[in-house]
DNA sequence: AAAAAAAACGAACAGACGTTCGCATTGTTG
DNA sequence: CAACAATGCGAACGTCTGTTCGTTTTTTTT
């Protein structure tokens, strides 16, 4: 599967996001009817993506906010009950997303081979079809409240359990090499978060992302794979 | 070369970076006398780096830092003409010292595989002396003003150089296999900058650096290495 | 088209921010 | 122990912050 196979499946909006986050929070958002609040709040999102981008979340002021969007101050506080709410949501609703789509892929395979390939090229596939989520979920993460902290970091644990799994399960099967394989886990999750924090790098040295994900499935198989399966190239799967 | 080793020869103190700081930026802090200045140098840069790891430097407020340090607001401006300027002071050292470093093991190799491996065990053993500063450096990297962005920005390419000349400069002498070495470099960086960003989770792992050093290594090495070298384990460098 | 409901507005407020500066304290020199 | 320089101090200033709320504008319903 390529970058653009995997669009035609997933295909989602960013107004499709916005739907999502205004039925969870239809008690807290004042705004009764779902085209208007549906519409701003995507406007919402969008601005705060692009000023948190440059600057950072608590570097954006409100007004800043306002301006981006068009929208007066008082207009925004009927959305969000405050600026905490609004990252927390953000925060909340990124997760969300890796969570629910990742688990979708994982389920979908059966051979820990083919898994951990799907497994891999989902998440970047996601990450770049998501990419302001992502990104935002990554950097603003310390700026949520500690009650809150502990929901983030155990949302990173589970995704990376996803992977670890598959490797055990692959070593069951002598498919991959043993080895340690939560330390081997969390070095291709450093691998697939490079796809997002640095993003600007790989569109200067013109690198797709199908170019990457590839890249990163080859590094991943040369150390994983068990010996005598290493020359073995199989192109079935690709 | 373990860390214990490398600790003994690139040791120094974190008195020894203020006083770097402090000979570097002379004429623009008004303190004259080197023991005091330093001494206080070192504790405002301690003091930014804890209150920085836990809410940004964007949300450090001078009365925190003011109360961090011990020393008043009016004394503060004495050692910097503004939070700005101590930012960008920050940057610019913590830059100096890994490029410094990095290019004094670098050169110390002429193997390709010898200087591979030194550069990132060099790189990672680095980041883990001067873990504060590595962390701030890549995390603040935004709040500097586009005039020294680009300072930065190039320190980055820079760095990355190292590593992808010497993949290219093995492919030559078929120590290395082809392929796209500025990607696997990014890869390689990508994994080094894990273990300054998510330390907390191989203390929870119970991952010693040099553990996570050899993986990274073992995992390079698989991709990296010309097959028929692959099969022929080579303990002399390790 | 009148009445009611929903949404948008932005001036105003209290508090926190970075920074300054006149004065107090400490350390050094003759 | 003066005299002086060096350093430390924190109240005070203007600006910007997040948030509120009475009002106006827009939309929907009658």
């Amino acid at each position: 599967m390529n970058y653009k196979e995997f669009k035609k499946i997933y295909a989602s909006s960013s107004r499709d996001i916005a739907r999502e986050v205004f039925l969870e929070n239809r008690d807290s958002i004042q705004i009764k009817k779902e085209k208007t609040a549906v519409k701003n709040l995507e406007k919402i999102f969008n601005a705060v993506f692009r000023i948190s981008y440059k600057k950072g979340f608590q570097a954006m002021s409100m007004r800043d906010l306002s301006r981006e969007t068009g929208m007066s101050l008082g207009s925004l506080y009927a959305y969000f009950s405050g600026k905490e709410k609004l990252l927390c949501t953000i925060q909340t609703h990124g997760w969300s997303i890796i969570k629910t789509n990742l688990e979708q892929i994982s389920a979908t395979y059966e051979n820990p081979r083919e898994k951990l390939r799907a497994v891999i090229k989902g998440h970047i596939f996601l990450s770049e079809f998501f990419s302001p989520w992502f990104y935002f979920t990554f950097m603003e993460a310390r700026n949520i409240k500690p009650s809150e902290l502990e929901t983030v970091k155990s949302m990173e644990e589970y995704t990376q359990k996803i992977v670890t799994n598959i490797l055990r399960s692959g070593e069951d099967q002598d498919i991959f090499k043993p080895d340690n394989h939560e330390l081997t886990a969390s070095m291709i999750k450093a691998m697939q978060q490079e796809w997002y924090l640095k993003r600007w790098k790989y569109r200067k040295l013109n690198v797709s992302v199908d170019q990457f994900a590839d890249h990163l499935i080859d590094i991943v198989e040369a150390f994983c794979l068990a010996q005598k399966k290493l020359l073995v190239e199989d192109k079935s799967c690709r």
